[in-house]
DNA sequence: GCTACCTATGCAACCAGTTGCAGTGCACCT
DNA sequence: AGGTGCACTGCAACTGGTTGCATAGGTAGC
């Protein structure tokens, strides 16, 4: 698995406590793996207690203390370990597909706004990730090394964004199509 | 959550065993919403206690028995809410992401390596669902309803397999021009 | 004759992700 | 004065998915 590895790019990036890496989680690695706080807390705990990363409480004036964890040597190793091994390519998982291949069986009506209510959702996430990439790469082809990476993993969120966008608007315009 | 659903979607075209419902799975609703043998039966069992689907005891021959699962009426009733009912949209999750967001921490070249094979994965999937779309849907603009909507799933899965392989070809592309 | 794979079912243990809740204290708005 | 929202931590219960194993006869290849 991978929420422990996904929490070591990113600490290795930059030390941080559990809701820091939320927050980033949220715009940035977290749309090719998504968590929330609950899981990175706990995942922190585990690789804590397994001497993979370390934390230092730190003090703050007006709000509650806080654990930044850094990477230790176990976690560097574990990572390259990881890094190195192959991983299971990803299948998709959407029950809006499951939805309309059922649609005959209820309401294709009610399937075809739900479909609709979901192109807006995507659409909007692809807004969310263009504007990323306009603040964070408005040059993108003088990329190299980290940040090349960190535009190509943007780049596959835009893409699937794009994909879903477009699936939606084929399916759209057939069941309107089949509906007159 | 789908399998349920998912499961009475399939089991309403056809009537079916747990293992025909895995192996159906593995090329229509799957691409969706994949799932193993064991959970199949597992929830077909669950189902059974609740009444959403009767099974018949079938003799055979050389072979071992087996449950053909039928919806009940009580299931078409969980269907019908369940198709009337919202659905989160679908997230991406795929730990390849996370390999090329921390690449420079381990071999990029290995990474690259890694993509190049997941790219030959999801080309073979494509080519697994053009082949189904050349082969059921040779004509798709004369379709309508049912047909119509399995269509346009396996539309998606095309999409979904297409954009995966543009974003690895993009992928590879810029890690060696990197690279030089 | 052995290995391996297919049909067919299923249990048990485990792992990962989700949901709901709880508590502290400041800042800001009404 | 009261409500909302944010920063910050965390537990507990639950649900769903994965993995490994067991059983059993038939077919196919070496």
């Amino acid at each position: 698995m991978a929420l422990e590895h996904a929490i070591l790019v990113s600490l290795t990036e930059r030390a941080g406590s559990g809701y820091e890496l939320a927050r980033r989680f949220d715009r940035s690695i977290g749309y090719f793996w998504p968590a929330t706080h609950q899981q990175i807390y706990r995942v922190l705990r585990r690789m804590d207690e397994a001497g993979w990363v370390k934390h230092t409480e730190i003090a703050q004036d007006g709000r509650p203390d806080k654990k930044v964890y850094r990477v230790a040597a176990a976690g560097r190793a574990e990572l390259s370990r990881w890094l190195a091994e192959p991983e299971d390519p990803a299948v998709l998982r959407d029950g809006l597909g499951v939805k309309l291949r059922g649609a005959s069986l209820g309401s294709v009506e009610l399937v075809l706004k739900e479909i609709e209510r979901h192109r807006a959702e995507h659409a909007t996430r692809l807004e969310v990730y263009r504007g990323i990439q306009r603040r964070d790469f408005p040059k993108p082809s003088g990329l190299r090394g980290r940040e090349l990476h960190q535009y190509l993993v943007l780049r596959g969120g835009v893409r699937a964004e794009e994909s879903f966008v477009a699936w939606c608007d084929e399916v759209i315009e057939a069941l309107r199509k089949d509906n007159r």
